[in-house]
DNA sequence: ACTTTTATTAGGAATTATTATTAATAATAT
DNA sequence: ATATTATTAATAATAATTCCTAATAAAAGT
């Protein structure tokens, strides 16, 4: 393993070592499913579903079963190798329809509004949205873990 | 009903007349259920699931069914009295953990990222999330029709 | 007020998404 | 190589949401 051999490294072997890392680091094995279901999501630009990464990892690993999909993408989550789109399991309304955003607890699920401040003006939009259809709403979600939780953790 | 009642509205009664228009606007009918389960999501300031907004209409209409309540709901979204929190049903996963958006298209539910463009800077966070907790993730989905969408609904 | 029309509903069945159970398998340490 | 033990496949179970159909009730017409 020479010194030009590591520098043509492509991004995805890159991301598999720190993928390999990150489990090691804690203490997970490192097995052929979830090296696979880590691949199939980093190399995907489309956002994809537990049934499609279900179906993807088939195609390498017939055997491979949708637990074990639905367990090794929430144990990538929780070691921060990718991240869920939007709000996990089930819907969630909100009758408050002035503008403000979501601070959800990743631990207890609570959702707590962050209302704008006095003189705090409407969030930028980001530029890039410019032509990629009509905005109609903005969500800003913040995840972490509210205060009661980290009191409770700490006890 | 003089001037002086009209002023002296509350909050929910305007949220009801605007119910009331918004129905009337639409061709739907004001019926019972879909004011209670309005009004139960307009008291509500906890963001309640659709089994919550349930089990507070039953305490009123012991007989409302549960689908009547997701049909209700997901009508009185595309109004815009309410809104939901966060993505609709399945989970979807994103292996790019660099900072970025993401535009939902409602009508397709596909997803697309937006990357920040040359020299602009990380989302400002609203100053009232201090003191909530610990934010470990900011998440900005823009909600709305795509341009795809838009063409083929013209069509 | 009474009928008619037709959207809406209740109730339950069906479907979809996700999670739990358990015996068998395979990754790591020894 | 062997032992240890986390992980997995397969399937059952649960949770969330939607579909189906006859009965009901809102709105419009009389």
């Amino acid at each position: 393993m020479n010194q030009h051999k590591t520098e043509i490294k492509t991004e995805l072997q890159n991301r598999l070592a720190r993928f390999e890392e990150q489990c090691r680091a804690k203490g997970l094995r490192v097995t052929q499913q979830r090296r696979e279901i880590f691949c199939a999501v980093a190399q995907s630009c489309e956002h994809p579903s537990a049934e499609k990464v279900f179906q993807a990892v088939r195609r390498a690993m017939p055997n491979v079963s949708l637990d074990t999909v639905y367990r090794t993408l929430a144990s990538l989550e929780e070691m921060d190798l990718l991240m869920r789109v939007g709000l996990s399991s089930k819907a969630r309304f909100d009758g408050d329809l002035r503008p403000h955003c979501h601070f959800v607890c990743t631990r207890c699920g609570e959702v707590y509004d962050i209302f704008p401040q006095p003189g705090e003006g409407p969030l930028p939009l980001p530029a890039g949205v410019q032509g990629m259809g009509e905005v109609k709403q903005v969500n800003l979600q913040l995840r972490g873990i509210c205060k009661k939780c980290q009191q409770e953790h700490k006890a």
